[in-house]
DNA sequence: GATAATGATAATCATTATC
DNA sequence: GATAATGATTATCATTATC
């Protein structure tokens, strides 16, 4: 169960993300104005912050800057380093900002569902739906670690229906798909076959 | 996002795990014979291991025991801890194992099918269906840390139905979902209401 | 002898507490 | 905001058991 190091590959597609009832493409090419996609949700948070009241200090307007970087997440330290990179740039003798103030700014822009935290990889990225914090699924790409941020109402649904059998009341759900996007995926592999219906699986197992 | 301790809480029911195709009962209530939970679950894995020729060793066999505790997930260094009391009074003059002895031990029992690890509380779990990696979901009761695991069909189903609209090949999905057990879910609380239908959710929005 | 398992040390990453 | 403690995970290397 080696965890793999999170940005070594290459990316050739990224991911804005879909509001799909029953889902739809949330994995766009590369050649997208990203500059564009960075803007809206900056813009996004603005808002979003204006109207809750909520403030959009200097420091979580740069974290939530630096998810926007792109559609991949990044983990608290990396954040740490570009932050503490730039203001190395911008301001040469201040002292580089230590963990918690990636902490706390993360929390607040989670909070205000301006951010996603990937619970299976230690890392955050940007919403695709600021405001929005729950029923959201996210499929994570093995290969080039791109993301895409869905909202399946049928996956929401199931989930309702399996803890309602359990009496269970749902508070967070999370679920997270890793496994390979379009680009990253081999021509065409086969479809899980050998286990039970239960299994959303394209792998063998041992 | 405070990550609160993983067993302050007295805990009034116990999970075994349910085979479900729509999903069935897995909160089971505390009179069961657990004695009878951890042999069984001991005695799979020795099957499990000697059909597969993997051996379980004293080490893997020792962590195993430890997560068929209760039905409750440990975390790495907790079950350091014990596994270090215990070592303790067998061998007074033994020192005291170190982290790694625990993850391999974990790594070896999550690739057997032995133990889940539940990402979202950095935590592990035995596994209620020895030898199938995939396709289980696990409730989570955020009052006494009791945890389901269920096989619900549908979820996985609709898990890959979203995939293929994405053309992403799915390899291992996660789905945790945090909220009330039955014995702990106040009377009759009501179901959510503001949010569209993708959120499986008993929150309000902030 | 080859392969796999263990022991020991330490580095790094992740998160939270406290002042 | 700064300092520091704790927890989680992985890397590395030496040693030992098992096939």
């Amino acid at each position: 169960m080696p965890m793999r190091a999170l940005f070594p590959v290459p990316h050739p597609f990224r991911s804005p993300s879909a509001d799909t009832g029953g889902a739809s493409p949330a994995f766009l090419p590369v050649g997208h104005d990203h500059a564009q996609c960075r803007r809206d949700a900056l813009d996004k948070a603005e808002e979003q912050c204006r109207q809750h009241g909520a403030r959009l200090t200097d420091i979580r307007r740069k974290v939530l800057d630096i998810l926007w970087d792109d559609h991949r997440p990044i983990s608290a330290y990396d954040i740490l380093h570009r932050l503490n990179a730039q203001s190395a740039i911008d301001s040469p003798h201040s002292k580089p900002a230590a963990p918690p103030v990636v902490y706390r700014a993360l929390d607040f822009l989670i909070t205000h569902g301006l951010a996603h935290k990937l619970t299976s990889l230690n890392a955050f990225i940007g919403s695709a739906h600021p405001g929005r914090q729950h029923g959201a699924q996210f499929f994570i790409c093995r290969s080039c670690h791109t993301v895409a941020e869905v909202r399946s109402a049928r996956i929401g649904q199931e989930i309702s229906a399996a803890a309602a059998v359990l009496g269970f009341e749902v508070q967070a759900p999370v679920v997270e798909v890793e496994g390979l996007c379009p680009a990253c995926r081999p021509a065409h592999s086969a479809p899980c076959a050998g286990h039970d219906s239960a299994c959303a699986c394209g792998q063998s197992e041992p």
